[in-house]
DNA sequence: CGCTCCAATTGATATTTATCAAGAGCCTAG
DNA sequence: CTAGGCTCTTGATAAATATCAATTGGAGCG
């Protein structure tokens, strides 16, 4: 690993306040990787070996059942996955795989428990990000109990749009059948919602997305900070 | 608070790591408190105030938006709630109120992050607490995205009937109105997917639950450990 | 340039789920 | 008792969503 990465890292949060004695024994360990796209980095059920942070590219959290798949999550940088199994030292509840060419930090799990438990700024660290994992997938889940598909993908646009550079005219990151995935609903019901917003202030072609009328969209999306603010 | 219940509190996974000294000034400021039934513990939007142990009966958390209401857990004894509100001194994200008459601690937030601060024991205790919490959730989302109505009743009578003192006879533990709404369908609905289930083994007839086929059940619920096991 | 592949869209239809309305059963206060 | 209020159930219908089939339309490639 590279200095000026060791540095870049050492900045996050979740390592900034960890010994350094601590933080050099742990790196040790450590492997920087940049793997292609499509990659499983975890298969759900298989014990955590390793503790990932994203530090380029994207990763797709995904889950299966009977048959069926459905996206949960999408990781940009510099966020981490899977942290909970790793502490619990427990399957992983959700499979992975990188969406792009993606580089990243694999910590061998014992090492990040082992360290968890010996020094006490890594675990206050831990518990912070932990927190904020936790709120996110309560949001989600409330996203998905109590809104229909177009309206999770109303404020789905409008998250994004905070997010773009320009708000009014942004591209969707994902391919439209993953989007389709992650918002519960089948890629044809996309496409049929994407049309029916084009009534409450949103045209979008092909990957576009333009918000011509931003009071129109938010009376009927009707965001919440609860739901849909992600920093608190 | 009594020195038998302290004795018992401090026999928590949560508290038993604590430095006895911490323990004490902690406990110095809190509340053991019996609520009747149908009582307001916390409203989503308001900050956390209070960090929750439940000792005695149970606690339905919700959600709302637009005008509609989902149940999204209830919480037993000995859990906790909410802590990842506490630890990162946010809002709630959901309400909570009592099932029925119950007892429960209340911590104050800012003593109960003060002392994860200063005792390295109580936040890895905290570390593990939330993220058996973070796994639960996911558990939810994955039970919900991937799963029908009827399938997501057939899986929880399963996971019902295994911590019931006889697996295959037990009493519904919640209203029929909220048990839809906790496993995300309307009361109408829960009903016809009751009658849809005879056909699998099952029969309930007002409160109780007779699983008389669990093979035939469990063919058609095909319950999932990483989803329907609690203890993973 | 034309071919092929695959994602995306569209239309038709089926299934699932919600809504609305009515009735049954149960609990409890008077 | 019994009347009122509640939850729960049932039936009829509507709305939302999924499925199936066919077509469109880029993007990559020889």
């Amino acid at each position: 690993m590279r200095q000026d990465e060791l540095t870049e890292i050492r900045a996050l949060p979740l390592f900034r306040n960890m010994e350094a004695e601590n933080f050099d024994r742990l790196f040790r360990g450590a492997y920087v990787q940049t793997f292609p796209q499509g990659v499983e980095l975890a298969r759900e059920g298989e014990m955590a070996d390793f503790f990932h942070v994203v530090l380029d590219g994207s990763v797709e959290l995904f889950a299966n059942w009977n048959g069926r798949k459905s996206t949960l999550a999408t990781i940009h940088p510099l966020s981490t996955f899977i942290l909970a199994a790793t502490i619990k030292n427990g399957p992983y509840l959700m499979s992975a795989q990188t969406l792009e060419k993606s580089r990243m930090i694999l910590l061998p799990s014992t090492d990040v428990r082992a360290h968890f438990a010996a020094d006490s700024g890594f675990a206050r660290a831990i518990v912070l990000e932990l927190a904020q994992c936790y709120r996110v997938v309560v949001k989600s889940h409330k996203d998905i109990k109590l809104r229909t598909s177009p309206e999770r993908l109303a404020n789905y646009l409008l998250r994004q749009s905070a997010t773009a550079a320009d708000p009014s005219s942004f591209d969707l990151k994902m391919e439209k059948k993953r989007l389709a995935s992650f918002l519960g609903m089948t890629p044809e019901n996309l496409s049929r919602s994407i049309k029916a917003l084009n009534t409450h202030g949103v045209e979008i072609a092909l990957n576009n997305v333009r918000i011509v009328d931003f009071n129109l969209l938010r009376d009927y999306a009707k965001p919440d900070d609860l739901i849909d603010n992600p920093t608190i």
